[in-house]
DNA sequence: CGAACTGTTGAAGTTGATCAAGTCCGGTGG
DNA sequence: CCACCGGACTTGATCAACTTCAACAGTTCG
C-alpha cells in the first residue's frame, strides 16, 4: 500500500463521487478523515463476515464485489467503478468480500466517522440514498437476468452495458473492452468459465462480434443483431 | 376500493412501518397526506414503466413486486408484508411491477408528498436509507441463491426462511404456511411451477417435510435435516 | 355435478455444467 | 533467439438438472 498525500479539491472523482454533494468547505471532515491508499489488483479490501471498518471512493481502478456459498460457489453481486462507494455503512458486518481487479486508487474513510460524517451532512445523506436506491434498482435488474435469461442472452446484454457504459466507436463498429477475465465474467453473469467462452465464440462466429488476440478487446460489429440476440429490453 | 379512516396512533404498524421514526406530533404530517386503501388479491398497484405516483405502508396482507422481461418472463425481486415500505422515490418511473397477493391494506402517500416529509425528517430519512441498504443485501444473497443453487437447494432454503420469519412450533415439527401459489413461488424462486412440485413432493417422500392437502400448510419434520438440503448458508 | 383452478406426475427435450484435452500467449531463462 | 513453463482461454464429449409439453388429480364453488 502507498500513501497518496491529496487534497480533495484535485480529486479525479471529486465531482462525481458522494464528495460532489459537499462544498469545498465542508469535505475538510471528509478529507482529515481519508486516506488514499493504491491497492495491486487481485488485494482483498474486505472479507465476508469480518467487521465492517471502513468505507472508501473509488478514485480510479475496479473491485469486484463478490457473495459466496459456505461451499465456494460464487456470485459477483457488483462491480465498482471510479465514483462508486464501497462498504456497508450502518451494517457491523461485512456480507460481501470487496477485491481489486486491477491496480485501484481507493479513497478510505474509517467507517464510523464517515457515518458521523454523514449525520452531519444531510445531502451527503440524501446522495447516499439515492445511490442506493439506484443500486437496488440494479440488483433486481440483474435478479431478472440471471433467473430468467440465456447464456446468450446474458453475454450479449453484458456487451451491450459495456457498449453503453465504456463504448467507443470505431472504423468497423463499436469498440469495447472487456474489464474482468473470463473467470470473473462467469461469475459477474451466473455461467461457467466454459459457457461465456463458448457464447463469445458464437457471437464471433455469426459475425457480430470481432474479437481480438487476448480476447478481452472487441469490436460490436452488427449491434442490432447483437440487440437481437440480448433479448427483449 | 374502500377508505378506511384511521387515526395513525391506533395504526397496526405504527411502531413497525417508517413511522415509527415520528413522534406522534409529527405523524400529522403524514398522516394528513395517507389515504388507507384495502385492494383485493391480485390488484396491480403500480404498473412498471408508468410514471411512480405514490408510495406507501403495508398495513396489513402481502404484496409481490416483479420485474419482467419484455417478453413475459418473470421474476419476482421482492414480496412485502405489513410494515414494509411500497415504492419508489426519487425515481419518475416505476420499474417493477407491484400486485397485491392476498386482500391488502395500505397506507399509500403521494409520492412528492412523501419526498417533501423525507426532507423535513431526517430520522425519517435515516430509516430509510437502512431499510434500503437492507432490501440491497438481501437482493444481493438473492441474486446469489437464483445463480448458483441448485432448484432443492433454492425451495428447502425458502421453507427455512419461512419457519424463521413465520414458523410456529407444532406438536410434530414446525408449522409454515406458503404465504403464496406454486406459481409465484416458481416466480420467486426462479423456477418453473413443475420444479417446485417436484422438489416439495420429494422433501415430502424423504420425511422431512408434511404437506397438507391444499398444499399451503407444511410442517417441518426435521429441521436439521432440510438444512442439510439447503446446503451451506 | 361440472367448470375452472391449482397442483401433481410423467416422458421427452434442452440448456448449461462438468470433465478432459488442447491452444494461445506472455514471460523466463538457457 | 528459441525452448519451455504457467495461466488464461477455447473446444469437444458427456452428463445432469431443469424445462417443456402433456395428461391427470384435487379442490372450490357455482
Amino acid at each position: 500500500m502507498i500513501a497518496v498525500p491529496t487534497r480533495c479539491i484535485d480529486c479525479a472523482v471529486r465531482d462525481v463521487a458522494l464528495c460532489a454533494s459537499m462544498s469545498d468547505d465542508e469535505l475538510r471532515a471528509l478529507s482529515d478523515m481519508g486516506r488514499r491508499r493504491v491497492l495491486p489488483a487481485g488485494q482483498v479490501v474486505s472479507w465476508a463476515g469480518e467487521p465492517s471498518s471502513s468505507c472508501a471512493s473509488v478514485v480510479s481502478g475496479a473491485l469486484k464485489a463478490t457473495a459466496s456459498t459456505a461451499d465456494g460457489r460464487e456470485q459477483i453481486v457488483g462491480l465498482l467503478f471510479p465514483g462508486d462507494f464501497v462498504g456497508q455503512p450502518f451494517q457491523d458486518d461485512a456480507s460481501l468480500t470487496v477485491t481489486t481487479l486491477v491496480a485501484t486508487d481507493l479513497c478510505i474513510y474509517p467507517r464510523a466517522g464517515f457515518e458521523h460524517v454523514v449525520d452531519d451532512h444531510p445531502r451527503m445523506e440524501r446522495l447516499l440514498l439515492e445511490r442506493t436506491l439506484a443500486s437496488l434498482s440494479q440488483a433486481r435488474g440483474r435478479m431478472l437476468s440471471l433467473a430468467r435469461r440465456s447464456a446468450k442472452e446474458r453475454v450479449a446484454g453484458f456487451l451491450l452495458e459495456l457498449a453503453d457504459h465504456t463504448g467507443e466507436s470505431g472504423p468497423d463498429g463499436i469498440r469495447v473492452r472487456i474489464p474482468i477475465s473470463r473467470g470473473d465474467l462467469a461469475d459477474y453473469l451466473g455461467l461457467t468459465i466454459e459457457t461465456v467462452s463458448r457464447q463469445l465464440t458464437l457471437l464471433k462466429a455469426s459475425g457480430v462480434l470481432g474479437v481480438a488476440r487476448g480476447g478481452r478487446d472487441c469490436t460490436i460489429r452488427d449491434r442490432a443483431r447483437l440487440e437481437g440476440v440480448a433479448g427483449p429490453q
